[in-house]
DNA sequence: TACACTATTGCAACTATGTTGCAAAATGTT
DNA sequence: AACATTTTGCAACATAGTTGCAATAGTGTA
C-alpha cells in the first residue's frame, strides 16, 4: 500500500508529503468515492482543511482523481484509472449514487453511450449520473 | 406574460406574490438556466437572499421549475415543461452546457438513452449533461 | 550528510453560499 | 374590512471554499 501510493505520487511529478499520502490512502481504503467532508472526517485530525482543499485540486490536476457532478451538487472526488493522465480525464464511465447507502461509485466498465444532438450543437464532453439500488444494498435487503 | 405567471402560480396553488412572479419573469425572459447568483443580480434589488432561496425551493417543490446538475457543481435552475407535477419531475432530457457563452439549456427533445447496468445495480434516475458548443456559438463564429 | 532551493503546509482572515427562528408585512378568505 | 395564514426581511448562524504569507518540510546536489 505504502509502495502503491509513493509510486503513484513520483509517476505525477509530485513530492512525497505526509498529507498526500494519508489522503491518496483514504481513497484506496474505500471503494466509493469521497467528498471533501469525508476525507476531513478522515484525516482531519493530522491536517488542515485548507491543506486538503489544494491536495485535492492538486490530485485532480495531475489526473489521480476526477470529480463527480451529484444531482444535490455536493462534490465528489474517485481514484482515477491508470488511463488517465494529467489534465485529461479519461472518465467517460457512468456514475452510480445509491439512494439507499448514499455511497457513489464508478461503474468503469459501464460507457456513456452516444446521444444524437440537434443541429448546431457540438458535444465535446458527456457526464452520466444515474442513481438507484446499488449492488451491496440489493445484496443485503 | 404577467397573466401567464399569475395563472402558473394559481395552478400551483401559490399565493401571488411579488417576488415569485418577478423571479418567475427572470425565467420566462432568459432561455437558458438560472443560477441563483443570476436571479439575485435579476432581482436582488428587490427582495433579499432568504426569499430568492426560499423561493426557487418552493418552486422546485410545485414542479415548476427544477435543477440541473453541473460538473462544476453550481446549481441550476431552468422552468419545467407542463408534463411536470409537483413533486414528479419528468425531466429526463439531455441538458447541455456551452463552454463558450456558458450558458446552459435543456434539450427538451433529447431524451436520455438507456444504459445497460451491471448485475445488482438497479437504476431509478438518469442525469445527463453535456457540455460543448450551442447552436447560438456555433453560428455566430 | 549537509546545504540551499523549492514546494508544501498551517494560520488567519476573508468571500461565497446556504439555513433557521422570529417578528413584521402581505395575501387570501369570509 | 377583519381575521387567519403565508410569506417576507432581518439577524444570526453554519458550511464551503479561497488567498496571502510566514514557517516548515522535501528534493537534488555537492
Amino acid at each position: 500500500m505504502e509502495q502503491k501510493i509513493i509510486d503513484l505520487l513520483k509517476r505525477s511529478n509530485l513530492s512525497i508529503t505526509d498529507s498526500r499520502k494519508k489522503i491518496l490512502e483514504s481513497f484506496f481504503q474505500e471503494d466509493s468515492a469521497l467528498a471533501h467532508a469525508d476525507i476531513e472526517n478522515h484525516v482531519g485530525e493530522d491536517f488542515d482543511r485548507v491543506t486538503i482543499y489544494r491536495t485535492l485540486q492538486t490530485f485532480v490536476e495531475k489526473g489521480i482523481i476526477h470529480t463527480i457532478p451529484t444531482p444535490d451538487n455536493a462534490v465528489l472526488y474517485a481514484l482515477c484509472k491508470d488511463s488517465c493522465s494529467a489534465g485529461h480525464h479519461h472518465d467517460n464511465h457512468v456514475h452510480f449514487i445509491c439512494d439507499n447507502c448514499n455511497k457513489t461509485f464508478c461503474l468503469e466498465h459501464v460507457v456513456v453511450p452516444a446521444v444524437h444532438m440537434p443541429v448546431g450543437f457540438a458535444a465535446s464532453q458527456i457526464d452520466m449520473v444515474v442513481s438507484g439500488i446499488c449492488n451491496y444494498c440489493n445484496a443485503t435487503t
